[in-house]
DNA sequence: TTAGGGTTAG
């Protein structure tokens, strides 16, 4: 498209010397001085001077293009816009710099058009407080200039600090635009304290009623977008419900809204009511990455097959984020060898597809693997990314690999330059908690440099109910409460453990905190996939319609393997009743009515799977362990953490999690 | 001149 002309720059026509700016005495620029009869000629030829400038850029060959520009003394709006482009399209922040520089000595430092294109320039290479100077030292901004410094600095993550911004632009009367909303709208969530900001996010929404924006979809795709990311699923919804127009983007917005804030279910049939009323519309990689998350999160294989099938179809194959999706999904749904044959039939990975396989391997409760893959990601040339380091510290704590986690946590930063992050204390304090090694775990929290979040705390909280530790317990809940108050898993953890140790003072007390926070302890809730539909059992599920012929089936196995010495752990029910009603109880927790349903359901050697969206108790796992030998039945059991495969009287967990 | 949805972990 564009004609090559080879620069001669010894050649090339050259500016009069009265033309020739000078340069200021701070700028490191060199403008070649040139003879007085070259210059006659140039003084016509400066217009032929920049296209090429112009033309080079284009070109990508920007070191010419720079060569050029220190014989031209009439540079262009144009050709510096250009040269701008150029330099991050090269990603050189110093050639950038020059160019900033050429153009200040050239009288273009009022220069609103290129101001905007200086920050954004200065976005893409990370220098916000640059991008933040040109703003500054711009006087007359308009709204493009604004529009600039707020995608910069939310793409920066400094949501407050385009929102303060945003408030200093309305006192001073400058109306926003429909660029301004969306760019303020993101920034509600690109920041850290989430509460505060959904207030503004809110009071953005109405501007944007008042403003007659309601009918915009890119505005109202960002409002949805911003509701999920809150968790706000039912504001998210009601936003799109009541778009009257709505393209593949904001369908993709509201199958993630569910995907992300624990619906699946409903991503799945969002998903199938586009595909059916609007035939227009087709699902393009983004949404199949969300509709994939849904299936895994579910372990809805059947349904996570036919999407795979889709994608084929589509030709969407061969997209990085679908196949790290697709890695994910087989795995979580249980075939982790399916997500390896995809994994391997890549023909590029990126560290997103290597971080998805380490997890799964993780997940699966094999860390060795999952630190050999590491190792080769590593020998591979792909730099590790802060979450592979979640992932494979993940991986080492369902394994109990402790010593390999410490020198895994303790390289990061030594020879990866990564600095760890509260998640990686929260593996941390994970990995040494789960071994029993609680006072280590409770040592690294203190001498944390970060302010350990509510995710540390869990952590250490979920340790101590499993070693029934209560000072620990304690000490960490009493942060939780401050943190995360309306979280119920903390009270009714701290009330676990107190029941255990049988303080039944303490689980009067906090329980009674519970309820006056008007809170609720999360049902236990199992899922299993028959028939290409998902079934769905809570414990004492009185409302199943086949709940008589499941509890029949438990009781019947469960006094046959009595006999072969199954003793049923009613310890972990946390009343004070006696054993006969405690064992009642525990035979119709959520995970045994699937089983009954599943050996019901399953053809013969179809192994039965089954999610949990809890920790499995200890009775069900001994009841399952017992199950698949009494039955020579496979059963895999995906619960809140990871993956228990019981075969033939034993789990892959090795009784560890 | 500028704009909306997604990948991996917990």
């Amino acid at each position: 498209m564009w004609a090559f002309h080879s620069p001669q720059i010894t050649q090339s026509p050259s500016p009069h010397a009265t033309h020739l700016p000078r340069p200021s005495p701070k700028s490191p620029i060199c403008f070649v001085n040139l003879n007085p009869a070259a210059a006659v000629t140039a003084a016509t030829s400066t217009s032929n001077n920049n296209e090429l400038i112009q033309s080079l850029c284009k070109q990508g060959n920007l070191k010419q293009a720079l060569k050029l520009l220190s014989h031209e003394p009439q540079p262009t709006q144009h050709t510096y816009e250009l040269l701008i482009l150029s330099c991050t399209h090269q990603n050189s922040l110093l050639d950038a710099q020059l160019v900033h520089r050429h153009l200040l000595a050239n009288g273009f430092d009022q220069d609103t058009f290129l101001a905007t294109k200086l920050i954004n320039m200065y976005s893409f290479f990370g220098s916000l407080r640059d991008a933040r100077k040109v703003f500054d030292k711009t006087q007359k901004r308009t709204i493009y200039v604004y529009n600039a410094l707020f995608r910069a600095l939310t793409l920066g993550g400094h949501g407050e600090e385009v929102l303060s911004l945003y408030r200093r632009m309305n006192s001073l009367g400058i109306p926003s635009d429909r660029f301004t909303f969306t760019y303020v709208l993101k920034a509600c969530v690109a920041s850290d304290c989430l509460i505060s900001l959904l207030k503004k996010g809110k009071e953005i929404h109405a501007q944007i009623l008042r403003r007659g924006y309601e009918a915009h979809v890119h505005i109202t795709t960002t409002l949805v977008d911003m509701y999920a990311r809150f968790g706000c699923v039912s504001y998210a919804s009601l936003v799109f419900n009541e778009m009257p127009v709505k393209n593949v983007v904001s369908w993709s917005a509201m199958i993630a809204c569910y995907a992300k804030n624990g619906r699946p279910f409903e991503a799945l049939e969002l998903f199938g009511e586009m595909m059916l009323e609007n035939q227009d519309l087709c699902p393009n990689s983004v949404t199949m990455v969300s509709v994939l998350q849904a299936c895994a999160a579910l372990a809805a294989l059947e349904q996570g097959r036919l999407i795979h099938g889709y994608i084929l179809r589509r030709g969407l194959d061969n997209i990085l984020p679908v196949i790290s999706a697709l890695v994910t999904m087989y795995a979580r749904c249980g075939k982790l060898e399916l997500g390896q044959r995809v994994f391997d039939q890549m023909d590029k990975r990126d560290v997103v597809s290597w971080n998805s396989l380490i997890s799964s391997y993780g997940v699966h409760g094999f860390g060795k693997k999952a630190i050999q893959i590491f190792d080769e990601m590593i020998r591979q040339g792909v730099l590790p990314s802060p979450i592979s380091f979640v992932s494979v510290l993940g991986a080492c704590s369902h394994a109990g690999l402790v010593e390999e986690g410490k020198i895994l946590f303790q390289s990061m930063h030594k020879k990866y330059g990564i600095y760890p992050s509260v998640e990686h204390y929260a593996c941390m304090v994970d990995l040494l908690g789960r071994a029993n090694r609680l006072e280590e775990a409770a040592k690294i929290i203190q001498d944390m440099r970060l302010e350990p979040g509510p995710k540390v705390w869990g952590s250490l909280l979920g340790s101590c109910r499993i070693h029934c530790n209560v000072e620990l317990a304690e000490w960490a809940s009493a942060r939780l409460f401050e943190l995360e108050p309306t979280n119920a898993g903390n009270y009714v953890l701290l009330a676990d453990i107190y029941a255990e140790a049988g303080m039944w003072d303490g689980v009067k007390r906090v329980k009674k905190l519970l309820g006056a926070r008007g809170l609720q302890k999360v049902p236990g809730r199992s899922w299993i996939e028959a028939k290409r539909k998902i079934f769905s059992f809570v414990s004492v599920d009185e409302f199943n319609p086949q709940i008589e012929q499941l509890h029949a089936l438990l009781v019947k196995l469960s006094t046959e393997m009595k006999e072969k010495g199954y003793v049923p752990q009613t310890k972990v029910v946390l009343y004070d009743l006696d054993a006969e009603e405690k064992e009642r109880i525990i035979l119709g927790h959520s995970e045994k009515l699937a089983v009954a349903f599943g050996l019901i359901n399953t053809s013969h050697g179809e192994p039965i799977r089954i999610t949990k969206n809890l920790r499995l108790c200890e009775d069900c796992h001994s009841f399952t362990k017992f199950i698949s030998k009494f039955t020579n039945k496979e059963i895999l059991v995906r619960d809140v953490n990871r993956f228990h495969h019981f075969r033939d009287g034993v789990c892959s967990c090795g009784d560890y999690w």
